[in-house]
DNA sequence: GGGCATAGTGATACCCAGTATCGCATGGCA
DNA sequence: TGCCATGCGATACTGGGTATCACTATGCCC
């Protein structure tokens, strides 16, 4: 085993540590979100295994969501998207062109949000940050 | 006018401006959810208005939104709200346990996400910034 | 290696938020 | 007062996601 040396180990050994079955269907999904780059949809993934259930793949994204092997993310118009998460804990800019998803890591942000948190009534459990981007590509294509 | 000195004026006005006429719907919906204080979901609207249909409420929703007087966000689940932009530019605290959503402004914030645009590739065209909470009422529920 | 309990599966029907369509109604201006 | 574009309600549809249910296959124990 070197799963120790990469950032993100076998992703089904950490479903199995969480007690789930290391069916086909799920070797399967995960084999392909793997190779996804630029964040994807659940169709997206149906799409490319026809002989898996719509219904199989949405619950082995949710198991892969709870684990935090992958997050999910709206797009400005609301449409969800999921993405690998390849560092420990980030954010997304979102290109509103394209829907390409990137990661982002500011420890400033953390900071900023445990200040605010003392300003704010109640207990903080969470944020999410989202940034909307034209991304390099689409603004080379809208130049050219 | 008093307009002027006001946070927010006449909706309808503003809607006008834009070239949208004053209808009956319309102005039932926007005295609705001018008294919502802590968002509300189209349904909400729609289950106060009996007479008023579906698609009239998401389009009216959407004219709102389009003109800036209300945002829309997502809970942690993804479930869709609305609600009344007080001022100008904000963000929101969503209550996790019963979904109540509340206003805070930061110029930090705004300053860090410049910042942060400058080490990001692309143009930066909007953010959006979700904290989530669980309000003192929840918490005060919880403690008895 | 074989048998078995149970977790997981695909098909299907369903739910919810939102949009498209379409013939009818109404606001606002002349 | 009449006209007609804008807006309307009803309805059917889409897309993302969940519930149900009879069947299947995993992985554990012998």
């Amino acid at each position: 085993m070197t799963t120790i040396l990469t950032p993100r180990p076998d992703i089904m050994a950490i479903l199995e540590d969480r007690g789930y079955r290391a069916t086909a269907p799920r070797r399967a999904i995960i084999r392909i979100l793997e190779r996804k780059q630029e964040g994807f949809t659940a169709e997206e993934i149906g799409n490319e295994l026809p002989g898996v259930g719509r219904a199989t793949v949405f619950r082995t994204l949710k198991l892969l969501l709870e684990a935090g092997v992958i997050c999910r993310l709206n797009l400005l118009d609301g449409a969800p998207k999921y993405s690998l998460s390849r560092v420990e804990h980030h954010h997304h800019t979102v290109c509103v062109r394209c829907g390409n998803v990137g990661e982002f890591r500011a420890a400033t942000v953390e900071r900023l949000m445990r200040a605010i948190g003392s300003d704010i009534p109640g207990d903080i459990v969470g944020h999410s940050i989202e940034l909307y981007v034209v991304c390099e590509r689409c603004l080379e294509t809208e130049a050219a």
